[in-house]
DNA sequence: GAAATATATGCGCTTACACGAATGTATTTT
DNA sequence: AAAATACATTCGTGTAAGCGCATATATTTC
């Protein structure tokens, strides 16, 4: 079942860094803009901005510019296996206790984004299947 | 469910490289032995037992000395994500060519051990569960 | 169009791996 | 105990990653 252009060694190295499981983690379901994660994550932007390169020349995530802004958001890789293990690592991170942090910190980040410097007036994270419906008024 | 000594990143680096995953697709269910990899994967035994002392290192094998034998075995990490992910690793390996091919040789290598250089007079393999009630008669 | 904003990329440095070749160690055989 | 066998480790080398820092690019705002 194995598709030619999916590495399955290349995926897995991509999973093998904290920060890129955590990035991972704070995306899900959802489509969220980079200036999130430098805020929640709290790591120097080229950095954060590297490893999702990373991710995404492993195919697991994709980018999508809104303006200014740049959207991440997880693709299943074109290899089931692959898909399973990727569900099955973004799954058992909900139970680990420093990504349960970092998704309640997105959420009150979402909720008071005066609050957080890194933020204001950036566009809400969108769930995957509704991008395009929603566009902040500014 | 995370587990203290338990490191995902170190997990995912173990996942990440084609020789290891060669090597445990041999093992699956089985504790073989090192001259078996050594043959079968056909590329040099300090390669080999290198990659099989990342996996260790990882948590992820074990091994057992019987005389001048080393064997090593698949053991499911004290973390339930990533036994459930290490499973879904091992069984979509079943349906990747290369991996087949390999389980293939392994199967003919244990049937004429005898046309095999490298492995004449090793213990077979053995179904993990089983060991110690098979002693090769050498 | 110049400044500001959001993100990406280049550079130098350091560390971790991967490899082949050689050598070390444990065990058995003779 | 010396030789042989099975495996592990060390060493030197090349390469890929990760990081901070600075800079480049794209887009918007003024």
């Amino acid at each position: 079942m194995a598709k030619r252009t999916f590495d399955m060694e290349r995926f897995f190295q991509a999973l093998g860094d904290t920060t890129r499981l955590r990035l991972l983690n704070l995306m899900g379901e959802q489509e969220i803009c980079v200036c999130y994660f430098v805020e929640i994550l709290g790591q120097a932007q080229p950095k954060i901005s590297r490893h999702l390169a990373y991710l995404r020349s492993a195919g697991i995530v994709e980018a999508r510019r809104e303006g200014k802004w740049m959207h991440y958001r997880i693709v299943m890789p074109p290899h089931i296996g692959a898909t399973q293990i990727l569900r099955q690592t973004l799954e058992s991170m909900k139970d680990e206790r420093a990504m349960q942090a970092d998704r309640a910190r997105l959420v009150k980040a979402c909720c008071s984004p005066r609050k957080f410097a890194g933020i204001e007036g950036a566009p809400l994270p969108v769930k995957v299947g509704e991008i395009c419906c929603e566009a902040e008024g500014r």
